[in-house]
RNA sequence: CGCGGAGUGGAGCAGUCCGGUAGCUCGUCGGGCUCAUAACCCGAAGGUCAUAGGUUCAAAUCCUGUCUCCGCAACCA
């Protein structure tokens, strides 16, 4: 008979940098998810891999002097190496660079082409020459480039456009259908509201980017990012190869793991897309939480704030950051990330409760019995409660994790485990050593010990694969003992197993000093300062002017007449000003964190009267007021005292 | 009135859809045990469930207003 199959995606992650824990979170908890199908008995498909076109990926390799694509095999391998190093077991790892990959969307381009769903239109945007990039005028600064600050112009580029406005109602319906496609819940409704909003149709090539797949019937395009990376799920199973055995196998997937700042692209492009191409669309899309710090903002590259999963394993082991990850933080929804929490959960979890238990189990049986259980066995009352949990605990965990809840499988097993400890307690064993009379109901006992740890093992071989294997080496377990069939319901600890004492699974950690030294190893975001070689780069970074630039600049003393916050801006006050001319004057400015309307009406500040004006939320700021970056997270205000409304500053 | 999430004992969370003794983990305090990684077991203290109203016999849970925090969007000219 056919095994059954399931097949589980993560995102294609973008190798600019180098990976975060948060990519190790999604990750990991994929691959404990395959690990548990493959114990049911499933034939698991697991697929992970990255995404390496794009101008970005472009840009980071000729400023490293090298191709992009020799820049994204360094990088690539980086991820590798890390799934590697935390025991991710995935069956397959697409590079979108990779061949049949390329060729795979260029099929797809074609046939959605050649069907109608997409078609040739124009892409209008703020294009900088120098960059060749296109911006939208939000992205301006100045009014400029934010990348080089040249002019930009108006220009429109020729590009292929994907007909996704037509997908609106067969999307909405697909939700109404199919209530589990999108989860957690609530996620949904976001994607109804943005729906609803309108779609537009999606740009999916570029003449402004290079670095990508070429479409094939019309060179000077590049498909940009849409069309080029969600498609991996299918091209990494042959889909538009001459071998598409793997496509029909285990296609549709069963669920896709993916951030929630990502659930939109995999819940209303790429669902479209699959319509568009006929193809059956996956179960479930599942949007994962992020994980935060301590201060409660995200992890990013961006903010320096990374911390490195290669120090937490080498540290702590694998298995417990694999643990920490699926164990502290409810799948679905945010988590913080704490050094502390995660030292916690290694202490009292994996130490105090699992570690010690079969730390004092196997020492019990090594010093009562030789290390071997003999058979002549009297149960007694606290047996059962143990046995009944047990026998319970499979199928509790099968559910929990049929939901992805991770923490609560996890949770469960630790409840068992909780049990175990309180059994010895009950039954206490070291009371039964010193009786002669009493050895076949010590045999008892130590026999249901060692079955908890058994099923533990088993049941904890997806989460912690090696970690498991070391609980089942000193019971005197063979493989045949640990399968999943064997933990259906408790008492099957084979007689005979020689067990034996070995090295603690998981050593206490002193917390104090812990922390300390984790401390100087990773920097704490909330207490970083801003390196301070980056306030002298600024101060360094403005070149000398002449008289005749600064004379550009026409400064003047402004009353501030009136004030209020800009309903819809969370930074902007908008002031009126007077500023001599009779006529008021507008002025918008960010400083609503740090001043309150009536602490300015009334004041005279400096006004650069001659700067060109711009839109601010929806009201015109003609001019700006001057204010002293006064520290981390600190301004104020210039304000000058005695000085009419109008005059000039030199 | 932009969209969304959240406010529950010292900390982190569950419970909210489907009203009915406020629960879990960690921490604190007291006790027990000694097989074990000073681990384990038992017990206790500690919460007006952000706030003000309303519905109800009954509200953390439903409705309305308010406040605060956090993402996203849009702006520190």
């Amino acid at each position: 008979m056919e095994k059954k199959t399931f097949y589980i995606t993560t995102p294609i992650y973008y190798p600019s940098g180098k990976p975060h824990i948060g990519h190790s979170y999604c990750t990991v908890a994929s691959d404990a998810i395959a690990r548990y199908k493959r114990m049911q008995g499933y034939d698991v498909m697991f697929l992970t891999g990255t995404d390496e076109h794009g101008q970005k990926i472009e840009q980071k390799a000729a400023a490293a002097g090298i191709t992009p694509k020799e820049y994204v095999n360094g990088t690539t391998k980086v991820f590798q190496d890390l799934w590697k190093l935390l025991n991710i077991s995935n069956d397959r790892f697409i590079r979108t660079t990779d061949d049949y990959h390329v060729r795979g969307i260029q099929k797809i381009f074609r046939q959605l082409y050649d069907k109608g769903e997409i078609y040739k239109g124009k892409y209008e945007g703020w294009y900088c020459t120098d960059c060749e990039s296109f911006w939208t005028e939000t992205q301006l600064k100045d009014g400029k480039c934010p990348d080089c600050g040249r002019e930009v112009k108006w220009e429109s580029e020729e590009a292929y456009f994907f007909k996704l406005s037509n997908y609106a109602d067969r999307l909405l319906k697909l939700y109404q259908d199919h209530p589990d496609f999108i989860q957690p819940e609530s996620r949904k409704n976001e994607m109804i509201a943005f729906i609803n909003q309108g779609l537009q149709d999606l740009c999916v090539s570029r003449t402004s980017v290079h670095w990508g797949v070429p479409v094939d019937f019309d060179p000077k395009h590049t498909v940009y990012v849409w069309l080029d990376a969600l498609p991996n799920y299918i091209t990494a199973l042959g889909y538009g190869s001459d071998d598409e055995s793997d496509l029909h196998k285990y296609w549709p997937a069963d669920v896709q793991f993916v951030g929630k700042e990502i659930v939109r692209f995999h819940t209303i492009i790429w669902p479209a897309i699959l319509m568009a191409l006929g193809l059956p669309l996956p179960k479930q899309v599942y949007g994962h939480g992020w994980l935060l710090f301590g201060d409660g903002t995200k992890m990013s590259k961006s903010k320096g704030n990374v911390v490195d999963p290669y120090i937490l394993c080498e540290r702590y082991g694998v298995d417990a950051i694999r643990y920490f990850l699926l164990r502290e933080i409810p799948f679905g929804s945010d988590g913080l990330f704490t050094n502390e929490a995660l030292i916690n959960r290694i202490n009292s979890d994996l130490a105090n409760d699992l570690g010690n238990l079969l730390s004092r189990t196997t020492a019990m049986v090594q010093k009562y019995f030789g290390g071997i259980i003999p058979q002549e066995q009297e149960t007694a009352a606290p047996d059962a409660e143990l046995e009944a949990m047990g026998n319970a605990l499979r199928s509790k965990c099968d559910k929990a994790i049929d939901s992805y809840q991770f923490s609560k499988a996890l949770e469960y097993i630790w409840q068992f485990i909780a049990r175990a400890n309180k059994y010895v307690d009950e039954t206490a064993p070291w009371a039964l050593g010193k009786d002669e009379t009493k050895k076949a109901r010590l045999a008892a006992v130590m026999d249901h010990l060692c079955e908890a740890l058994r099923m533990v093992s088993v049941l904890l071989t997806p989460f912690m694969p090696s970690t498991a294997p070391k609980i089942q080496a000193q019971l005197g377990l063979s493989a045949v003992d640990c399968t999943y069939e064997r933990i259906a319901n408790f008492g099957h600890f084979p007689a005979g197993c020689k067990v034996s004492k070995g090295d603690s699974l998981f050593p206490r950690i002193d917390v104090d000093k812990e922390i300390e030294e984790l401390n100087q190893l990773i920097p704490n975001p909330a207490t970083q300062k801003e390196p301070e070689s980056k306030v002298k780069e600024e101060l360094a970074g403005v070149s000398q002017i002449g008289i005749e630039d600064f004379a550009k600049v026409e400064l003047r003393a402004a009353k501030i007449m009136d004030c209020e916050k800009i309903k819809r801006a969370k930074k902007l006050l908008k002031l009126t000003l007077d500023d001599g001319t009779g006529e008021p004057r507008t002025v918008c400015s960010g400083i609503s964190q740090w001043y309150k309307p009536e602490d300015l009406i009334g004041k005279t500040i400096v006004l650069v009267a001659n700067l060109k004006p711009a839109k601010l939320c929806g009201v015109e700021s003609q001019g700006m007021i001057l204010a002293a970056d006064a520290g981390e997270d600190d301004v104020k205000v210039v304000f000058l005292d005695g000085v009419p409304a109008g005059s000039k500053i030199r």
